[in-house]
DNA sequence: TCAAATAACTTGTATTTACAAGTAAAAATT
DNA sequence: AATTTTTACTTGTAAATACAAGTTATTTGA
């Protein structure tokens, strides 16, 4: 797929015990190799492998247990639209669609808007877009994206359907998401929102308002987020 | 306050640099010092100190940036039960008093619990209990908590009026939270629910349920949380 | 046989050292 | 004066080492 950039050690390890725990490789509740002997397989040394295991077990994928050793926590398979940051987002990729609703455009920020914004976000305009999202083809999750229109050449001209917006900005403009913020809440469905989700209106809706960090300085990425959650939960760590 | 128990140099320092935060010493956009000079000011070498400093921007505190430095960053005044782990609850304790519903009672498990059990829970019962949490003497919260009865004596008896059960678990059984996992739905405010947050029948209601792990194995806290969003979000940081 | 002590593991904490990579201010150059 | 280069400072990555502390299985003792 990408290009093979040179990756730290302690990535590499995290992805390949990560992508092994997801395969089924390592099931739920066994106990990883030891530190040391993770150590001797990939050539690294403790410190290294200590920082692998920690970034996973902050994940949630293990959970470390002094004298016992690292054992294996399979998360239930529920939508996990809570944890972006990695190479994969823990809901699969397979069953969600993306629709447009509304394509990618320039417009100036909202006046009101969820989060304090800095000047230069300001000036630099609001790149928008609306999409819905569809899990087995029944709508999940209605999403209004903003993103600062700084650095983003022909952002508003590109492909989206189907296609992650965090694939596309980590493909073509080496932007990643690093972390964020959120707010949540349970709203009645607006009209307009109880439309595109398939419920009748007032019906509870999950609300999140999301703010994430790049590793471009000065970037953020913001989402209002509708989320119909009659059949599915969100699912998150702490 | 509790006994002066050895702490670990890393997580002393996490609290030292918290506090400070906390207290308005750092403020937001602030550079923390250095993580050199942290160490010939705190007499700890340099991965210690990032230990703490990791932890902090785990928990949201400081955003790291390489070849800058360590930037404060203040999370708003919002609902923070998310993050319970640490010393002190997001959400300031003091606005925030609890009514007790239902007493701490020993009783089995419901049958189809939400998360399952071990065969050890489910031989040991549960100690249930109902709590009404309210901010500023409006009813945010309606809890309702399940702990294994595994070497908890005399929990039933004691006295849950305005403390936090976390604060209990750890003083009297050096119980720690070290983190856990939950999921979130938006549903429709139940007779009884609506009764408990003051809202109309069928309002949307915020529903967490956790479940929570701790530094004793094999012992975890569950908790069904329906949260009245109408005037405060829940936050929460990935 | 059973229980306590021991040994052999595990992860946790901490120091020391070294260099890479990113940032920002100072200095040199044009 | 404006631009480029350098320098100094920041965090990021990584190794080698040591001991503490918790867990488990074995060994020892009664």
């Amino acid at each position: 797929m990408g290009p093979v950039r040179n990756i730290p050690q302690h990535k590499r390890l995290y992805e390949i015990l990560r992508k092994h725990i997801d395969e089924g490789i390592y099931g739920e509740g066994d106990l990883l190799p030891s530190e040391h002997e993770l150590c001797q397989l990939y050539g690294m040394t403790r410190p290294t492998v200590r920082q692998s295991l920690a970034t996973l077990a902050n994940d949630g994928f293990i959970i470390k247990h002094q004298g016992k050793g690292s054992i294996v926590h399979i998360l239930p398979r529920e939508i996990g639209i809570l944890s972006v940051s990695g190479t994969t987002s823990a809901v699969g990729d397979r069953n969600l669609k993306t629709r447009i609703i509304v394509r990618p455009v320039l417009i100036p920020w909202e006046k009101d808007f969820m989060f304090p914004l800095s000047s230069l976000e300001k000036e630099s305009g609001c790149i928008y877009m609306e999409r819905l999202r569809l899990l087995n083809d029944v709508p999940i999750f209605y999403d209004i994206s903003y993103i600062a229109n700084v650095n983003l050449p022909r952002i508003t001209s590109r492909q989206f359907e189907n296609r992650s917006l965090f694939k596309i900005l980590r493909d073509h403009y080496h932007i990643e998401i690093k972390g964020g913020e959120q707010r949540i809440k349970a709203i009645p469905a607006s009209a307009r929102i109880s439309g595109f989700l398939h419920l009748k209106k007032g019906q509870p809706v999950l609300h999140l308002e999301r703010k994430m960090e790049t590793n471009n300085t000065g970037l953020f990425l913001y989402s209002s987020i509708f989320c119909n959650t009659e059949k599915y939960s969100i699912f998150g760590r702490f």
